[in-house]
RNA sequence: GCCAGCGUAGCUCAGGGGUAGAGCAGCGGUUUCGUAAACCGCCGGUCGGGGGUUCGAAUCCCUUCGCUGGCUCCA
């Protein structure tokens, strides 16, 4: 069967499974109002309204329901009313009468099966013992058309499979992404931490993190620098003003702290880096023979967030952009639109990620700027990716009120999409801040403005990361490279010369001194997912060389120190997913 | 912010009206070991904070902070 017919039946499935819920809800708690209970992406929910709120036992209580309504495999059959016959049926039901009075066709389908019915498109499974395997997973609320001014709900979401072993293996992966967890990992890495103290979505980076942000942020002022942007810093407060000019104290207003007082002036602190590279751009004239001008910097900005938005490091209220804006003339916009999907394709690849999906956003209904320039900047963007041989799906009207973006999402190692680069042509901005250049013939003319981020946030590409490789860094990343295990306190001295060497050629090592048993030591650098293990006893110390184990099991015997030192410096230099020696 | 759940030692968790427990970690010893947990001992918590009910609260109630899963939103 081809992918497609069996996803469809898959979802009729769950569609069907979230139909049996609420029929088990119904018998369960006769006052329920039902609101809608779709398929999604893996598996399904419902959304009721309900006179407690549920708890655990009730899930267990469903989930046995259900298992009756399958077990006595009711048939699951289609009927196609008038609406004001359907509006009788559901005269109980508020939701299903709202949802009825938005429908425009004079007839609607109705599905039944046993003393349940429900308003639905379908299309399901033809009796509920079609459903093979089920489980509930949680209970969360969820507004009514997720619209917060409107009344919460109580949503039960599931999951369901046409067999056992389906189901099993999808419980398997939702456990190995929760082994993944980047806040897990963080705390037994001893990576970062965020602290009741000071204050939520605020991180804290410890040696270890540091070392992997440090080595990325080194990578990534070297691949900038190389690829002509010029490096800048700036401050992480500014005066309100600056703000106001942007328009981002009245659109984006919910997102600012308030502002401070600094002798009678207003400050706050900065949401977005690209106000103060237009004031480093403007402390001068520019021809056009110096365009394009690219500022990059490692820019902290703060945004309110809502506490409930807030999750270890992927959403914070004080994060890193690696974040640049190109001025440059309209013409050379293709190429630098080009040159931009080039550098984010190069570090999604050296990051390790082989699969992306690309998105481009158009003009959305509340747009600055004429239609002309949205039509040309779109269809740039669009010849830019048509240049680089990048397939790529339209999201209509997606696109900020500034201009349209190119969106790239990757995904990980279990096939999870995360938000990957971001490249926004901005018509605002040049226009209320004057950004300008000289053309070639004397006049002045506006600048084309990109704004860019290839990782996004430092701290959100590490959450990212840390999931990806599940805490085993590649080599170039791994805040230590090698352990040095000595097996007993006679090879001490062998171990802090072959540690002194590594060190020296710029290695990251730690040499493992207690007076622990070889097992202990090894266990704990697993356990850290070091890469390397260097284990010295009589053997070693006597030949000198090296007993290599990989954290992958692999393990070399009679290695000299100086080709382990000259593999691991290869290794690193090509950024290597790989360990093998 | 909203709904639900959860906050007990550094970590993972037990205990659910009668003066706080385990394992790991840490510390002190002993052990000097060949590829994922040596042995013995010790230290460690005003049970997230505040208020209340009670003779008595980690336990029940209220409130507040934080976390988790969602909703909404997003780098």
């Amino acid at each position: 069967m081809d992918q497609e017919n069996k996803e469809e039946k898959l979802q009729a499935l769950r569609h069907s499974a979230s139909h049996v819920m609420a029929q088990a809800v119904v018998r369960l708690l006769p006052e329920a109002k039902l609101a809608i209970g779709p398929a999604t992406e893996d598996g399904f929910y419902y959304d009721f309204d309900l006179p407690r709120p549920l708890n655990t036992e009730d899930l267990e209580a469903i989930s046995k329901e259900m298992a009756n309504i399958i077990a006595s495999d009711l048939p699951i059959v289609r009927e196609d009313v008038t609406k004001d016959e359907a509006a009788k049926i559901f005269k109980d039901q508020p939701y299903k009468l709202e949802i009825l009075s938005e429908i425009e066709d004079e007839k609607v389908s109705i599905y039944r099966q046993g003393e349940f019915v429900d308003l639905c498109r379908g299309p399901h499974v033809s009796s509920t013992g079609r459903i093979g395997a089920f489980k509930l997973l949680n209970v969360a609320g969820a507004y009514w058309r997720g619209d917060e001014h409107n009344p919460m709900l109580q949503r039960i979401y599931g999951t369901a499979f046409e067999t056992k072993e389906e189901l099993e293996s999808y419980l398997a992966k939702l456990e190995e992404a929760a082994n993944r967890d980047h806040r897990k990992l963080g705390r037994e890495l001893d990576l970062f931490s965020i602290h009741e103290e000071a204050g939520p979505g605020l991180v804290c980076w410890h040696p270890k993190g540091a070392t992997v942000r440090r080595v990325i942020e080194d990578f990534w002022k070297d691949e900038h620098t190389r690829r002509g942007y010029s490096l800048v810093y700036t401050p992480h407060i500014a005066k309100v003003d600056l703000w106001k000019t942007s328009g981002h104290w009245d659109f984006y207003r919910d997102y600012l702290y308030s502002p401070m007082d600094i002798e009678g002036q207003q400050y706050i602190l900065k949401p977005m880096n690209c106000l103060y590279h237009i004031l480093i751009y403007k402390t001068k004239l520019h021809s056009y023979r110096e365009l394009p001008i690219r500022f990059a910097e490692l820019g902290t900005v703060y945004r309110y967030e809502r506490s409930g938005v807030l999750h270890g490091l992927s959403r914070v209220r004080g994060f890193t952009q690696d974040d640049a804006h190109i001025f440059c003339r309209y013409d050379q916009l293709q190429t630098e639109v080009e040159g931009v999907l080039d550098l984010a394709m190069f570090m999604i690849a050296t990051f390790g990620f082989s699969n992306y999906q690309v998105f481009l956003s158009t003009r959305p209904e509340k747009y600055a700027g004429s239609l002309q320039i949205w039509e040309m900047a779109t269809s740039t963007l669009a010849e830019a990716l048509n240049g680089k041989g990048v397939s790529y799906r339209i999201d209509p009207g997606e696109g900020v009120f500034y201009g349209p973006k190119i969106d790239i999402k990757f995904e990980d190692a279990l096939g999870r999409a995360w938000q990957g680069p971001t490249i926004q042509v901005d018509f605002n901005l040049p226009q209320r801040f004057d950004v300008t250049y000289t053309g070639d013939d004397g006049q002045e003319k506006p600048v084309a403005m990109v704004h860019r981020t290839v990782l996004g946030s430092m701290e959100r590409f590490l959450a990212t990361l840390i999931e990806h490789y599940g805490g085993a860094f590649p080599l170039w990343l791994a805040p230590i490279q090698v352990e040095i295990i000595p097996i007993a306190e006679s090879h001490q001295e062998y171990a802090q010369k072959v540690k002194d060497e590594l060190v020296s050629c710029g290695i990251r090592v730690e040499l493992d001194n207690r007076s622990e048993t070889l097992n202990q030591k090894i266990r704990q650098a697993q356990l850290n997912k070091v890469p390397y293990m260097v284990i010295l006893g009589d053997r070693e110390g006597g030949s000198s060389t090296l007993s290599v184990r990989l954290r992958s099991g692999e393990q070399y015997h009679g290695l000299s120190v100086s080709d382990f030192k000259k593999r691991l410096g290869e290794l690193i230099l090509d950024r290597s997913q790989s360990l093998l020696l």
